[in-house]
DNA sequence: ATGAAAGCGCTAACAT
DNA sequence: ATGTTAGCGCTTTCAT
């Protein structure tokens, strides 16, 4: 029964040695220190054997470092996000790091709060997806030299690491598909927000219909992550304007809601509506028709993210540059937009 | 620049009084302590302008309590797993709790490694949808008073909480509900496993084919979450068996691969083959025609989990007694397998 | 080449 | 009603 842990105490007295000398050779210090190989063999064994596993949080608490990376996403159950959240959790597994991951459902003061308790488990680094109104928060992580990655968006005004993909151009180029395959009143769905991905996306759709000299339909919703919340307004949107012809969706989540109104109202793709929508998954790729999707490069988003992180986490890379790097995403033409 | 967090220590002595007091007032002891209210406010207002916030390490390390629960799911990007990750990880932070979650991939190994890390980590309790071969591991944490409650699968020979759907009656339902459409070579495309949940999938369509003289056609894939590794092997089992009419997929894993698949082999649904899954989500909503579905209760098992998880965190109830929970699942008759 | 001891920030038993 | 002090388990400086 295994019920006391055991302790680096308990080693050096099994062995009548000091803890010192234990925690040296635990740390691999037992060259620099000259500690006989003979002794270090004799310490090895005699942990091995009883398992003994250092406290961390004792650990934790004398170094300030904690080898946890906190993981801050919109909503962990978004596909998006979920597999990013899977691939740099198994990254940080490999380089020896733990995930504490939560949801901000882009609640400012939510994100305040678990900012907090990041820095109370003295967490190494932080991966954020950053709601708004949130820089001064993740300005004090920087000041206090906590290495901190953006991804997914970028607050503008912080000068901080930070992994996106190219929004602008990607709305762009999706209206610019759209309009090219001859669709005239062209609407983008997408949450009302500042957020940068949201605000570039909103962008590029306007640029591409000037060039072309249409007019942009543009329709807000609330950011919500119940569908119940989306689909009505989504569904008297789609009531009133009979006049549209293709419709982007700004997310996937606001598409899988909307392709859900969409059959309601019995709307066929792509002869009534032609549908493009950012972001790819399963649900588009599996639709009849299937759904023209902004592909966002997932695994190489999350590489990145994980990649700049763990080098600003290695103390060798003393000043490691401030990184923004941005990816590109893919259209990928399906049957939802061709005429 | 607040480079250096402040302590209690530090809180102390700006107003010349005992660390000990200041913990006991804010640990909400002052009253029992009968430390006058005029102190109280005067502790209580400092920290407040100064922001102090307890160090959750030293706190941890003192009391053995982290205040963190640990969180082992199949696989974080899984919709059904994410969608309970994230509606516990709601309620667990409303209760003062911090999740940390990791993925298993049914991978033994990696798991004995993440619940020692966990245990390093003096996380509160556990709660674990667990692979095959860990009832040791478990037992032990039993052994040493740490709650663990199990869910989507249970280890028959480890005496603990678990909540888990109805398996056997929901796939023999199914089951039923295909022949009773007149389907008669049914089979049943799911995962080699000696895991709970599988093993009462395939016994419940057994049965149920069973009383109906019909023979069992089964196909178990090597457990991956890779969808390349699953694709091939289901192209090339529907190519030999022309011969069924119907087919349950055993996760929703395999039923969007395996209704990849299908897209590809250009069958269609239902008047080639039939189609009921485990698990429902998005997908399977939207498909066309839309897929019939064994719904879990992801809401009522997150939330059962949580509760009882928290039931055995709290002191007060010492010896809350061992709940076994099943709920029930929701055959979502769709039109995939109606004739 | 090895050890003693201080201290990370906190709680709680034991004074007073 | 408030303070003193001893740890929790670990790292690390300084001695020897």
């Amino acid at each position: 029964m295994p019920q006391k842990r055991l302790s680096i105490v308990d080693i050096a007295n099994q062995l009548n040695i000091s803890k010192t000398t234990v925690s040296f050779i635990l740390n691999g210090r037992a060259q620099e220190k000259r500690i006989s190989a003979e002794l270090v063999e004799r310490v090895l064994k005699l942990v091995k054997e009883v398992g003994y596993k250092p406290n961390s949080l004792a650990k934790s608490l004398r170094t300030g470092k904690s080898n946890i990376i906190g993981l801050m996403v919109e909503d962990i159950s978004n596909p998006f996000f979920s597999s990013i959240a899977r691939l740099i959790e198994d990254r940080a597994y490999e380089n020896g790091y733990k995930i504490i991951y939560c949801s901000t459902y882009n609640n400012t003061e939510k994100t305040k709060d678990l900012i907090g308790m990041f820095r109370d488990r003295h967490v190494d680094g932080y991966i954020i997806a950053p709601p708004e109104g949130i820089e001064d928060d993740v300005s004090d992580l920087l000041k206090d030299n906590l290495p901190v990655v953006l991804f997914d968006r970028y607050l503008p005004l912080v000068d901080t690491d930070y992994i996106i993909v190219n929004n602008l151009f990607s709305a762009y180029n999706a209206t610019q598909h759209l309009i090219g395959q001859g669709y005239k009143n062209i609407a983008l769905l997408t949450f009302f927000s500042n957020q940068s991905q949201m605000q570039d996306r909103a962008k590029g759709y306007k640029m591409a219909l000037k060039e072309n000299n249409l007019k942009p339909i543009l329709k807000e919703l609330t950011f919500n992550q119940n569908p119940k919340y989306l689909v009505e307004p989504i569904t008297s949107f789609l009531r009133k304007r009979k006049d549209i012809d293709a419709i982007i969706f700004g997310t996937n989540h606001i598409g899988t809601c909307g392709l859900k109104v969409i059959n309601n109202l019995g709307i066929s793709i792509p002869s009534d509506l032609a549908v493009v929508s950012f972001d790819d998954s399963d649900v588009y790729e599996l639709h009849s028709p299937p759904i023209t999707a902004i592909s966002q490069p997932t695994e190489e988003i999350a590489n990145n993210v994980i990649t700049t992180l763990l080098s600003k986490l290695n103390p060798a890379a003393e000043n490691v540059k401030t990184h923004a790097i941005t990816l590109h995403t893919e259209l990928a033409i399906r049957g939802s937009s061709k005429k």
